[in-house]
DNA sequence: CGTCCGGACGCAATAATCTTGCATGCCCGA
DNA sequence: TCGGGCATGCAAGATTATTGCGTCCGGACG
């Protein structure tokens, strides 16, 4: 079982992972001077987020409206059979289709937020269909069209003290 | 008004933005070997795409876990007033807290929709009170508590040929 | 049909950044 | 008080990113 405790991070920890997960692209240097410490202190903590898997990627976040027309949706799911089994398939295909952005199982009435990035009104529709129509253990789910994304972004809160 | 008309891409930019959004840190060189082209060639379109803001930012991504006890909710509101007036403060509000990770306006009879970040249950909670129970322009709203990540990332699907 | 021009490319030199070996200093436990 | 482990800064050394330059298309125009 590679489950580690966490380790546990000192205020500049907290500073520089703060710093890494809005701008990934600074210099080893520029993180230094804004934690007060040499270049090389902070490439050896990154490396050690890296290697307690604190750290899990780097990817470049793109601007959707500049990719061409977009549509965002968020989409409320009920699944009808809740066998571990059908569970098991359902987040099998979120994973897999690339216009699932992010997909999180919750508690209540609803089984799954999904959260959807299409090019069109249409390829919008049939991306709800392809994933939820065509599944005949769906229950229900509801689309919820995004007018406009107030904010965006995987950042956490920095842990308490 | 920086509104410039999407650049437009050819099959190389999609490769090269698909891998940039699921893994910004490879090489300029070993990116070029995927795309089929020279490194100097790929840093000249990455470089055109922060130009043109397709490219906004790269950030680390943190596994939530590893950094300490977490917990994730998503969270339906809907407000009482719609004016315009009451929408930008509550999106303003939202923007400036560290445990809203990302906040969605949508269409539907609820208005927003928020996901939120904590490093407990009672965090939680009290980031709930701060953000919606306080607000007494907010007629409902309801939390739903993340029991799995299935899914995640900002990546955005290719776009359409 | 030929020429010109803009844009993208590869290569190679240069510049910037990252990585690592080493010696030092600090904190903690014996 | 005396180690031992660990993080640090500094200074090479290695990798990677950036840029200047010459070339090669492909379209516009004469």
């Amino acid at each position: 079982m590679p489950e580690a405790p966490p380790p546990r991070l000192d205020e500049i920890d907290a500073l520089l992972l703060d710093l890494l997960q809005h701008d990934a692209d600074r210099t080893l240097h520029d993180l230094g001077e804004r934690v007060g410490l040499s270049p090389s202190a902070v490439q050896r903590r990154i490396a050690r987020y890296r290697r307690d898997g604190l750290i899990t990627r780097q990817v470049a976040v793109l601007d959707p409206h500049r990719l061409g027309p977009t549509v965002l949706a968020t989409v409320l799911v009920t699944l009808d059979q809740e066998s571990f089994e059908h569970h098991r398939a359902f987040a099998a295909r979120m994973r897999a289709d690339a216009q699932v952005q992010q997909c999180y199982r919750v508690a209540g009435p609803w089984d799954y937020v999904v959260v959807l990035a299409s090019r069109s009104m249409r390829d919008c529709g049939r991306a709800g269909d392809r994933l939820f129509k065509a599944d005949d253990n769906i229950r229900r789910y509801e689309t919820l069209l995004v007018f406009d994304t107030v904010k965006t972004g995987l950042a956490l809160p920095p842990p308490l003290p």
